[in-house]
DNA sequence: GTCTATATGTGGATAGAC
DNA sequence: GTCTATCCACATATAGAC
């Protein structure tokens, strides 16, 4: 804990490096050397503090997904318990779930958009180590949220929710991931997506949460014919038509 | 063009090699040496048809992007000539541009699953040259997609769209990835989104069309807490509702 | 076009002094 | 805990014979 060269501990500072490389280039194409290198400790302080870089990355991941997942059971316990025997609205699952997430971005002590964006870069990596640390990691919050969306939508068969609830992840996943695909469907501009600070969390947040909630309570596939026809009728309308109901 | 192994060309062998490896190590993690092992070439085959590593990934790409892309824009012309001066409806839009993607899936001789997954855990890979790469050979068409979905939904301001077609890209490569995270979210059993067949491809298309369609005709953002409200007293139900009106 | 042999660099990891 | 020095496996790429 006592610092030999400045205000933030050694194993930290390799964190914080390591989190914001492995984001920036990924992590087979992000090597020691580079992170000792900017880190400033030498190059045996990974290995003598995390052992190996797999393990410095799982570390780069626990560190902050602990906080991230204990805190959405939490606000699911509260949520529960205040709606006492009702079930939950498919929009409050949402909202602890995701805005948990997004809130990360907007507080750099909690990793900021850097690690976001890693999540959402490191969540399709194929690597058999990463895998099973994200089943690992996720599984309980992820049962947890699935019965509640169950429960939230007593009518839907559950495979469907369990499908969708995937779906919301990817969508998730890739808008935090922050490609330049973006830039490309809007054009040219330096778009809002790409910067990395709290306000790009805030905007991300106000445009995806709509999208999630409309693609969760989307028709159900068996009607999806049935729903074109009255969309042909009304003109393939977008949901503003839920306003003249 | 002739065979000195056996029916299929060294330089095509190496691509399927290629793709396939690449789709299960990701690019970084594939060495040359594994693919021109598993093609049964000589390792400098690769150099000598391809020229360099980076450049066999943009070949793997450009053979299965160059049918995708340039079919979109026929198949979007041939509605666009059918309609006339109407607009498409958001649905027909969609149907061309993420049909003809998962319809690759069924076919191996485009790539099959094997393809789709590969391109879904590419897109968000940080590498410079892949996002450049990505960048040219998406531009036509993500520019003549958005086009039509403006007309499609007049009414949706252009920024919101903008988003939405960036949300629905994600949720399609998320699910085409094929990350562990479904069989997490549905339980353990070894599911059929991890096959790689063209069945698979069929079950992905039902489930996630209505989900994108869904969350592209999502009530918009400033609308969000009217509808919130208007479904507190429908109780937020499943989008069966529409049915009933 | 194909192959062998090799050039040249970098990777992760570690032994052992301090 | 930190540092130097080094091991050794493996990477991409190429030169040049056939």
């Amino acid at each position: 804990m006592t610092d030999t060269r400045n205000n933030l501990d050694t194993r930290e500072r390799i964190l914080d490096v390591a989190e914001r490389l492995f984001m920036a280039a990924g992590y087979e194409a992000t090597s020691m050397r580079m992170i000792t290198g900017e880190a400033e400790v030498n190059l045996a302080a990974i290995n003598y503090h995390f052992g190996s870089k797999e393990a410095l990355l799982r570390e780069v991941f626990r560190r902050r997904l602990a906080w991230l997942n204990s805190e959405r059971l939490v606000i699911l316990d509260e949520l529960e318990a205040q709606a006492g025997a009702a079930a939950l609205k498919p929009s409050q699952v949402l909202e602890a779930f995701f805005g948990t997430l997004l809130r990360m971005g907007e507080d750099p002590a909690l990793g900021g958009m850097v690690f976001l964006r890693l999540l959402g870069r490191t969540l399709t990596d194929p690597a058999d180590f990463i895998r099973t640390f994200f089943a690992g990691e996720y599984a309980e919050v992820i049962a947890r949220y699935k019965r509640a969306l169950f429960r939230s939508l007593p009518d839907v068969p559950k495979e469907e929710i369990i499908w969708r609830f995937h779906f919301m992840l990817g969508s998730m996943s890739y808008a935090l991931a922050g490609t330049d695909m973006l830039q490309i469907v809007a054009g040219c501009e330096p778009n809002e997506a790409s910067a990395t600070n709290a306000e790009a969390a805030r905007r991300l947040a106000a445009r995806v949460m709509p999208f999630l909630l409309g693609g969760l309570r989307a028709p159900l596939p068996q009607f999806v014919d049935a729903v074109a026809q009255r969309d042909e009728a009304a003109g393939d309308a977008p949901a503003r038509t839920v306003l003249t109901a």
